[in-house]
DNA sequence: GAAATGAATAATGTATTCAAAGTATCTTAA
DNA sequence: TTAAGATACTTTGAATACATTATTCATTTC
């Protein structure tokens, strides 16, 4: 296929579609390109070649649209109209921003928690939160992974006291954005269990308002975080102009 | 079903696309179907036949499942696998804390705009807030599409002052809810400018806790009398059953 | 008579085809 | 040599075709 300088598209690493079944092609190709997008293996502004992607998945180009269409819904590739789809032009402030908007609804549903949790979720919290500080003060035997799923798993908690419609969005803001926790930074962790625990204590003692403000600047710090992370892979990447004459 | 109905399903009202430009064929039949939810001509839970819609609008299924996507993600339709596409299952208290999301959003938009508004678009504000203190004190000679105008002006004005991606978020939340302020109720207008001229102070006086507050406390206000239209228009049509023997 | 089984029917999801618009290449003139 | 224009090629967006799955409805069985 391939003899000699068939250079194509290289860019996109082949792969099999996880689940044959049918309804789902759709959305395995958005975690797909999602993905080669979050990683920065497509740079910002590049432009997505639906051929291309569609012979890396093996499938026809009608779950590739689709798919191009849902993302471009969550703003991470931008759909001219007769030009087709490329990586959206994303710059750091876009993703501060992102989580601000991450923390001003997080913040909601951490105020609600303050005034609706029941002493369940509460005594829920509060050992996820045990685990999440015992893996930061004594190096216990969990990777990166777990510290992900502890951190995840805090905030699920408190969203499960919000309605609907906001979980809704937070699982759409959450998304659409970095969210390896565990690749931020090496301090990460450590920011991170302060934080829960300023969260933690507003919520137990009732403070809504301090709850929302905690989340908050939660968020924010890890909105600085996740800017960081993706400028260190090279998502950003305008360094191509400065290379270029 | 209808006694005689051997027709397919005259519940799409035909109408023929406004442009025929491709690539934007599928943001019409977003709009299309969009209204049909929102002014309750297809109610809550129903099916959506992508074939009685493609043939409604006179293009190919194509761009009708595209649509269909955009909308899913909306929260409008709740895609199911293999059994298409309904539209959404929303409660009131779903549409009041897809307002409270709204609020919040808008209200950090107002937080930023105290704090640095412009001079320029603090008098663009006052007098788009003038024009719709007179509408609702002497009857003037506007109508209630023109008022529906001002509400999005002052709004506009506000979020102009927001980053990128706040703004597109508000883009969205705005969408996909009815807006049509000026058919939620005959004291609303009354309402909304007294909102307005909270915010308005707020920001005027750089109070960005107090913008925060006062559009939040807006939004909600709109919440409830978007709820109440909603109910009004039967888009909650649960009442169907009651008819049914 | 109700539940269950199976075939017929319809609708969906994906692939394929086709026409229009974009992009690149080549030619020609200034 | 560069700029402009024409032509070939690519890619997109929409339409159509096809295969699979869901739904309906008649028939059978308990």
């Amino acid at each position: 296929m391939e003899p000699q300088g068939d250079e194509r598209e290289p860019r996109y690493p082949q792969r099999a579609p996880a689940s044959r079944r049918r309804g789902v092609l759709g959305e395995e190709v958005v975690d797909y390109v999602r993905e080669l997008i979050l990683t920065g293996t497509i740079r910002s502004g590049e432009k997505i070649d639906q051929q291309a992607v569609s012979e890396a998945l093996g499938v026809s180009r009608s779950p590739i649209r689709e798919a191009l269409v849902v993302l471009g819904r969550e703003g991470l590739v931008e759909l001219t109209p007769r030009r087709g789809a490329a990586v959206a032009h994303l710059s750091p402030e876009d993703i501060i921003d992102h989580y601000a908007l991450f923390g001003v609804v997080s913040g909601r549903a951490a105020a609600l928690a303050a005034e609706t949790i029941t002493e369940e979720g509460l005594s829920e919290l509060r050992k996820v939160h045990a685990r999440f500080l015992d893996a930061g003060s004594d190096g216990a035997a969990l990777g990166p992974e777990d510290l992900q799923q502890l951190n995840h798993d805090f905030h699920r908690i408190i969203n499960l006291t919000a309605p609907g419609r906001t979980r809704w969005l937070l699982r759409h803001l959450e998304h659409s954005v970095p969210s390896s926790y565990y690749e931020f930074a090496d301090g990460w962790n450590h920011a991170a269990v302060e934080h829960h625990a300023a969260i933690l204590e507003a919520i137990a003692s009732g403070d809504a308002d301090g709850a929302r403000r905690a989340m908050e600047a939660h968020l924010q710090a890890s909105g600085e975080a996740a800017a960081a992370q993706l400028a260190a892979i090279g998502f950003f990447g305008d360094n191509i102009r400065a290379t270029m004459p």
